[in-house]
DNA sequence: GCGGTTGGAATTTTT
DNA sequence: TTCCAACCGC
């Protein structure tokens, strides 16, 4: 078949998109537009002729296969509105990926035509996965080619697809970089200096946090609310978030909040691309829909709205039951509210349980039953009742932790996999201990949700050599390696740049260029510089010769950056080494290095080796859509879980959510869980008595039981901990308000940045220059001046380093 | 530019 | 208490 070149679908910012692949049309067997009022009456022909077919086909009959009559529903109930509320357990990734399936079998629309967002990219790595299986299961593929389903991933990786398709229209060009969080940081730390403020009282984090809220409730800088910027440098905080934009925008870059916000934007200010997605778009599908914040709300708004009065065929799965993520911007509210925003919305709950045993889901049922927000839910099981939660008291993490060992040991001897098996703490410090003791014990272990691949040190350096190669003028990027490995570029040399850069409105890169033209470096300097800028040319006339992979490593070589950590003693230097590989590796599975570049920040997935059969340690966050035989559930302590900054901070709601984590814990278990509790916890280095969780006070224990046996159980479910925590808790009432705003000072010291004097000097002018002191012009090329300097001699120099007097 | 020292902060996390 | 970042002295 043969490749038919893409000019897709017309329109005025079609300029934006040409050198960037498009492909989400079919190859054959559509009309090349799919926007075309012939794919159009093509698509509703196929639909008319599905929908008289549908209750028969062989194929959708398949897909329907094994549901429940509720999942059954929320499979064939493609049209107009639908919120699927899926209790923990209950397949909800069964029911989405069902439905994709179905609406493709049935020939409601095809595979480019539906629109598939979650969260993670696991979670649309599998779904992708699951629907291609069940496609194939039936003799047929989703699309000839092998991107079967363009429109499926992240909210962030579709806002990419979509930004770079109309970059311009933003203000940006379609190769924009998309910066990390170190970068945002290391951008918002010039900005806060830019701007005359001392970056330590008003740390770069801070002001990233800030900015990330507001980009999560949607808000752009002239948006911000009067009152809201106070918290950050008296006020300031709107002005400096405008400032980072313009920056960003300077340096054609974004961050991970613009991929969503600059997206929406996009379609509010231009319709007629808004109304291209709302045709584009025939069917919606959304997973953790509780998870959602502002934007991406209104973002689904946005696309779910239809031009012509029908209703839109969005579909939001999600578990209000299972809101977690509250403190980064997620709003319950939009699973709450979601009939109201969809008039005629069906609502399906699915409240078989599949996974979990009777006591399991009694006691985790039992305790989300303290909430008050919620659409409520009554999950069951067919399953047996199994094993009751088991409650333990401890003495202390240590205690802790060498009981779970004891147990899962236990479990191993009973001849259980460590796969099977996961601790889910709430906070990571928690996992030191039982670290510590599985290293003693010699108990294979896997820490989840740790660093991940691309935020690695050794890999983040080898994609900053990448982007400079490609594009010289990425500051970020380029500063990033410019002294890594050593080359005798440190931050003198770095600072020059900059300020050369700054006044001459140049990238760093074309700095260096012009500077290493001149004496302004000292002769080392000057060498290891030029040196440098000379390689990146030498790569860069290698581009087009070599395999993308091939310069990779060449790169890595020639730059002495593998060199440096062959030449590293330090006990990670090997693994760096292998990531490096890893990573060229993974390269090969895209065809260019821009392409690869472009993906890359979004889709690294940490695919750490697996080191066989190992307990699975990691947070009660992390844990979310995980299942394990067995689940033990350490620290479920006051001050801990729930914790003492949730609760400060957000009072009641905090600690539904906090109770939610617990409950989503509690649901990852399928056969056995174990929740313990220790008397003494050691809080940043001191000693500290501890009482049970109110969770604990809470279970219902026809569901629950006290551990037996020597573990030196006491106090769980005993109403003196309840009256104790009461007690604590109006203290904390009292004391909680003031440790916030702390005094505001207007830092006020202004950099005052000289306008670039041009180069209108005379021959024979006797100047100033900053190192070389007093000197007499001999020789003016055009910004490059050559001058007899009193005490050093002829120097060829920059005008901009000269000053007259 | 490196290595030692000192001070401040120490939930949860994706993209 | 411990870890990390920034700073200072060589």
């Amino acid at each position: 078949m043969a490749q038919i070149s893409r000019k897709t679908a017309a329109g005025s910012h079609e300029a934006a998109s040409e050198e960037i692949p498009f492909f989400d049309e079919p190859v054959f067997g559509e009309p090349a537009s799919p926007l075309s009022p012939t794919a159009q009456r093509a698509s509703l022909a196929q639909q008319a002729l599905a929908a008289s077919t549908q209750r028969l086909s062989p194929a959708a009959a398949a897909v329907l296969s094994g549901l429940n009559p509720q999942q059954c529903e929320a499979v064939e109930t493609v049209d107009g509105p639908v919120l699927v509320l899926a209790g923990a357990g209950t397949g909800k990734t069964r029911v989405l990926t069902r439905r994709i399936a179905y609406i493709l079998n049935t020939g409601r629309a095809p595979s480019y035509r539906i629109l598939a967002v979650t969260f993670t990219n696991k979670a649309a790595h599998e779904m992708k996965q699951r629907v291609e299986a069940l496609i194939e299961e039936q003799g047929q593929t989703i699309a000839p080619r092998n991107d079967g389903l363009p429109w499926l991933g992240t909210f962030h990786a579709i806002g990419v697809k979509i930004l770079r398709r109309h970059a311009e229209l933003v203000g940006l060009k379609p190769g924009f970089t998309i910066l990390d969080f170190d970068d945002q940081l290391r951008l918002l730390k010039q900005v806060i200096e830019a701007a005359g403020l001392d970056s330590k009282r008003w740390p770069a984090r801070q002001l990233a946090a800030l900015i990330d809220r507001w980009k999560n409730e949607g808000l752009t800088p002239e948006k911000i609310p009067a009152g809201e910027a106070y918290g950050f440098a008296a006020g300031k905080g709107a002005e400096l978030y405008a400032a980072y934009q313009n920056r960003l925008k300077e340096l054609n870059a974004v961050d991970f909040g613009d991929l969503l916000l600059e997206c929406l934007r996009l379609f509010q200010e231009n319709p007629d691309v808004l109304a291209e997605y709302q045709r584009r778009f025939q069917y919606i599908l959304v997973d953790e829909y509780q998870d959602t914040n502002v934007v991406q709300y209104l973002w689904l708004r946005l696309l779910g709205q239809k031009t012509d009065g029908t209703r839109p065929n969005i579909c939001c799965v999600g578990d209000d039951d299972q809101s977690i993520y509250g403190w980064r911007g997620a709003k319950v509210d939009n699973i709450l509210r979601f009939e109201m925003d969809f008039p005629g919305a069906k609502v399906i709950r699915l409240e078989q349980n599949y996974r979990s045993t009777g006591h399991i889901l009694g006691a985790a049922s039992g305790l989300i039953a303290h909430n008050r927000e919620r659409l409520g839910k009554t999950l069951f099981t067919e399953d047996e009742d199994g094993e009751k939660v088991v409650v333990a008291g401890v003495w202390d993490d240590a205690e802790e932790a060498r009981l779970i060992g004891e147990d899962i040991e236990a479990l191993q001897r009973q001849g259980h996999a460590l796969n099977d098996i996961a601790i889910l703490v709430r906070a990571s410090f928690q996992m030191r201990a039982f670290e510590d003791r599985f290293m003693t014990l010699g108990l294979s272990y896997r820490v989840i949700g740790g660093p991940r691949f691309y935020e690695r040190l050794e890999i983040k350096d080898a994609i900053a050599y990448f982007d400079v190669l490609l594009n010289p003028d990425n500051d970020l990027r380029f500063e990033r390696i410019i002294n890594t490995p050593k080359r005798g570029l440190g931050e003198t040399t770095v600072k020059l740049l900059h300020e050369y850069a700054r006044r001459q409105n140049l990238s760093l890169f074309r700095a260096a260029q012009e500077l290493c033209q001149t004496e302004e470096l000292r002769p080392k300097t000057r060498r290891a510089l030029a040196g440098l800028l000379a390689q990146f040319e030498h790569w860069r006339g290698l581009l087009e010769e070599l395999p993308h992979t091939e310069l990779a490593e060449l790169v890595l070589d020639e730059s002495g950056y593998t060199a440096m950590w062959q030449k590293d003693k330090s006990p990670t230097a090997t693994s760096r080494l292998e990531n490096l590989k890893e990573l060229v590796r993974f390269m090969g599975d895209f065809d260019s290095l821009a392409g690869f570049l472009q993906h890359v920040a979004l889709v690294m997935d940490a695919e750490t080796a697996d080191h066989g059969d190992s307990v699975n340690l990691m947070t009660l966050h992390s844990a979310k859509g995980l299942e394990f035989q067995t689940v033990f559930l350490p620290g479920w302590e006051e001050g801990l879980f729930p914790h003492q900054r949730t609760l400060e901070d957000n009072g009641q709601a905090g600690l539904e959510e906090e109770r939610r984590l617990a409950y989503v814990g509690l649901t990852r278990a399928r056969r056995r869980a174990k929740i313990s509790f220790a008397q003494n916890r050691q809080v940043h280095g001191r000693w500290q008595a501890s009482i049970p969780s109110r969770f604990i006070d809470e279970l219902p224990w026809e569901h629950a039981a006290p551990a037996t046996g020597e573990s030196g159980f006491q106090g769980a479910g005993a109403s003196a901990a309840t009256v104790t925590w009461q007690t604590r808790s109006s203290n904390r009432r009292q004391s909680s308000k003031q440790h916030k705003n702390s005094p505001q000072i207007i830092e006020a010291t202004a950099i005052d940045i000289t306008e670039n004097p041009g180069s209108d000097y005379r021959l024979g002018e006797r100047v100033f220059h900053i190192k070389f002191g007093y000197g007499k012009i001999i020789a003016i090329d055009a910004n490059k001046l050559t001058i007899d300097f009193e005490k050093a001699g002829r120097k060829r120099v920059m005008a901009s380093f000269i000053e007259r007097h």
